[in-house]
DNA sequence: CGGGGCGTTGACTACGCTCAACGATAGTGG
DNA sequence: CCACTATCGTTGAGCGTAGTCAACGCCCCG
């Protein structure tokens, strides 16, 4: 069954752009310049930490653009348990998957600046220009892969691996780089980071504990992370062994 | 932190259709109309069991319509541990979400017959074509709510909830209903069920045996599940507690 | 100064993984 | 036709990782 493993040693067709030689290491969002303009047409809209721009169940009436700050997507489950789907980087864009009602509530992690348009204004635009309507499915296919990239194999992996997934995901798309001595913001609470993982919080501190224990990081402060050792951190994320 | 948790009681559009008192047991794939008679005008093809359509990195250069029988995409982690992202079931499409390369191996479940169409086909259609690129992001939007729907909360949940929300996938999405007495057809093997819900084979097969012994199901044959308590099982997949 | 949110650590428990064995079935070749 | 083998499904014993419950320090804010 192990056969065919390794077959396949994919490289994204960025790889190595800006990051010499650290392997599946940026995918960025895709270029989706008409619709970008569009909403950068928009004026701007301030949010505080912890505003919620929409609710679970609303009528999914607008699209946003992350200007700056981190959004998150998150739904509680039956139980109470709260489940965070995606962090929001600046350049990306929430709502365009959404049917008819969101199917998340989404929050400011930290102040964050947003452009919005209403979908009655989006839509019909759409329809009528096939550069935007591009975009769109330009978009949602970059959701779809980080989705693929980010959380499906964190389903697979322990404690470790997730977190060390979490930081090359931040390190990816908010600074520049990961490599040794970079610093890294920690703009969410364990809580949040828990809620992400799907572990508890405890269990996230004792993994940044031990990640310290060990060397792979080193931490200031609970929400500044310093890598200290790229390599080992990317082959636990990737869950190497 | 949990005051708004239970607050919208979301249920999809199509609710209620068919599924009576059954929360959130239906949603289904859109009709993407236009792109779906494209596909079909294409001659059909049948492949065996185990049958590969593309493997991953390979070039992304066909978009299939699974006619009958299933897919599963699947892809293996740096360790040798194979991770299947999707099944895909009849009315369902593959490949409009890749990049350049795709992303994953196709594989055969059973005996499938599919409709293929060359992207070199498909694009220039699309691009002059506001209704099959409005099917195109429909399509889209249902990958990412299944993934949203079926995948993501699993990260949260123990292994009999997994298995309780595979079993509700299915029953969704190949037979009519999963109300008491309905029967499951299970065409995978427990190391392809392993494989999706980040278990182990054993213990898939002691959380089929536990539920059993709890009289949520029964199984004449390994390969085919008969529910005895739907309510039981629901509310086990949602993770009620 | 008190209270609440957040982060961290410890002790204990339990769920799922590992390793191992065994039965059943189906495909293969003597 | 019947061993022979491979694959699949199932069960048991023991272990380890992550969850639970609890306590405590820190910081910010009222």
């Amino acid at each position: 069954m192990l056969t065919r493993s390794m077959a396949v040693p994919h490289v994204g067709p960025h790889a190595g752009i800006g990051f010499p030689n650290v392997k599946d290491l940026a995918f960025e969002a895709p270029e989706a310049r008409a619709l970008v303009a569009l909403l950068k047409a928009q004026k701007p809209l301030s949010c505080k930490a912890k505003e919620v721009l929409f609710h679970e169940g609303d009528a999914a009436d607008s699209v946003f653009l992350v200007a700056s700050g981190m959004l998150c997507l998150y739904r509680f489950m039956p139980n109470g348990q709260r489940m965070i789907a995606r962090f929001i980087f600046p350049h990306e864009i929430v709502g365009l998957a959404f049917d008819t009602d969101c199917s998340f509530t989404a929050a400011c992690i930290e102040p964050t600046t947003v452009y919005k348009i209403a979908r009655s204004s989006l839509n019909p635009l759409c329809a009528h220009s096939p550069v935007l309507q591009n975009d769109v499915v330009l978009m949602l296919k970059y959701e779809l892969r980080t989705e693929h990239e980010d959380h499906l194999p964190m389903m697979h992996q322990n404690a470790e691996a997730r977190v060390a997934r979490l930081l090359r995901m931040l390190a990816r798309r908010t600074s520049t780089d990961c490599r040794k001595g970079e610093r890294i913001q920690l703009p969410m609470t364990r809580s949040d980071i828990a809620d992400f993982l799907g572990l508890t919080i405890e269990t996230v501190c004792r993994t940044f504990t031990r990640m310290k224990e060990e060397g792979l990081i080193s931490a200031p402060t609970p929400d500044r992370i310093r890598v200290e050792n790229v390599d080992a951190l990317i082959s636990l994320a990737d869950g190497d062994e």
